[in-house]
DNA sequence: GAGTGGTCTAGACCACGGA
DNA sequence: CCGTGGTCTAGACCACTCG
């Protein structure tokens, strides 16, 4: 039966799916729906965009609302703080502070963060472990005009955790690729050379202030799993 | 000034993020910003609801609305259609189908798809190009029962994009990871035996039948890009 | 110009769950 | 219990854009 905008949602994915309504056809308007399942338009509404977000749905105003002909797909990741990711998968979180110095920061790294060429910034390396195991290796350039006077003490929290919870939320951009280990990264974590590495690298931003540039190594084993 | 509910999504993200409302604090009811921001209670809550979802806020009845201690951020991926892929990089598309048989599909593949032990299913291996250079190569294990008869000519449309044409949308889970290339991965991408190599993994269904198991290997310099 | 989706309003009822 | 968020309604105005 028709109970809440919910289940509009899953009637009108059954009908899409069991091929009532086919990819590129125009469906019935909000009112006409609304009529025919005997709720206001605002609950019709809200099905549709929330299916238009998930990318099933294609709507235009004036144009009316088809089903979307090449579907894309999105898929929702969480991004946990590492040790909330550890301690989900049942192991104890530590972590070993292995650099934290200021250094003129390379090229890249200035351009992508928007800063003046040889700019000093703090290059910290930390080594993520489950149970003792190398979990993840953490390679991060950190805009030290964001840290208070005296700094934190990083080798009691993490620089992940402390800005969490020290500076406001923000945007940023996130990526992931494959990589072989470099000599280092194999030491750190405890893989052969050449092991493939998941990399994750992400920056961040609090308003136009650039805050950090870091780059997660996985050793083998490690997945991320996404939410479709 | 307060227009729409989306200002008001952006005036409570500026109160985090000054640290007006801190970590952890319980922020006012619905209807007390709706009456500071002279709106009704509907729209406080649409702009609050997409903070809920995008873990800036969690919400219980009752208990009220607080500012997430441990933001759990949410990254958004688009799962796009190879060709869809590749030309938004501004190459042409084109594949070549590699193998195309009915096999066993080993226990690891049937347990995951929830089918007996033994069943035969399609192995489909694809090599994707862009401008002629080996982009992806995908494996695929597809359920046969889900084809008509005669079955499409995937030398002509490759199997992406007539499922995506042909059947229902579906749920599915994705994963990734990285991982060294075999020698058949090695041969056929082009690169060096052991390069490491970003796996994308997706299973898809049609309600409770299992549709397709897929793998897809892209070489190095591939990298995926999430909205934050 | 007119039809469509996008949004807002003022009010209502309800489920949940903390006190 | 009872305050909070979750949802729904009926109606309204508006922005966009297609014909």
């Amino acid at each position: 039966m028709i109970f809440g905008w919910d289940s509009i949602r899953r009637e009108v994915l059954r009908r899409i799916g069991q091929r009532e309504w086919p990819p590129g056809m125009l469906i019935p308007t909000e009112q006409d729906l609304a009529t025919e399942f005997g709720v206001a338009r605002a609950t019709v509404n809200r099905a549709l965009r929330e299916l238009a977000l998930a990318g099933v749905l294609e709507r235009k105003r004036r144009a009316g609302t088809r089903v979307a002909l090449l579907p894309v797909r999105k898929a929702t990741l969480d991004i946990p703080v590492i040790r909330q990711e550890v301690e989900a998968r049942g192991h104890a979180h530590s972590f070993r502070l292995l650099t934290h110095e200021a250094r003129e920061a390379p090229v890249p790294v200035t351009s992508r963060l928007g800063l003046p060429e040889g700019a000093l910034l703090l290059w910290i390396e930390t080594l993520h472990l489950a149970d003792g195991q190398p979990f993840a290796f953490e390679t991060r350039w950190l805009n030290p005009a964001i840290l208070p006077d005296p700094g934190p003490d990083f080798t009691q929290i993490s620089v992940n955790e402390w800005l969490v919870a020290h500076v406001s939320y923000t945007l940023g951009d996130i990526s992931f690729c494959a990589a072989r280990a470099s000599a280092r990264e194999a030491k750190v974590l405890g893989v052969t050379l050449g092991e493939a590495l998941f990399i994750t690298e992400r920056s961040t931003w609090a308003g136009p202030a650039p805050i950090t540039l870091v780059r997660l190594a996985h050793g083998p084993g490690y997945r991320m799993q996404a939410l479709v």
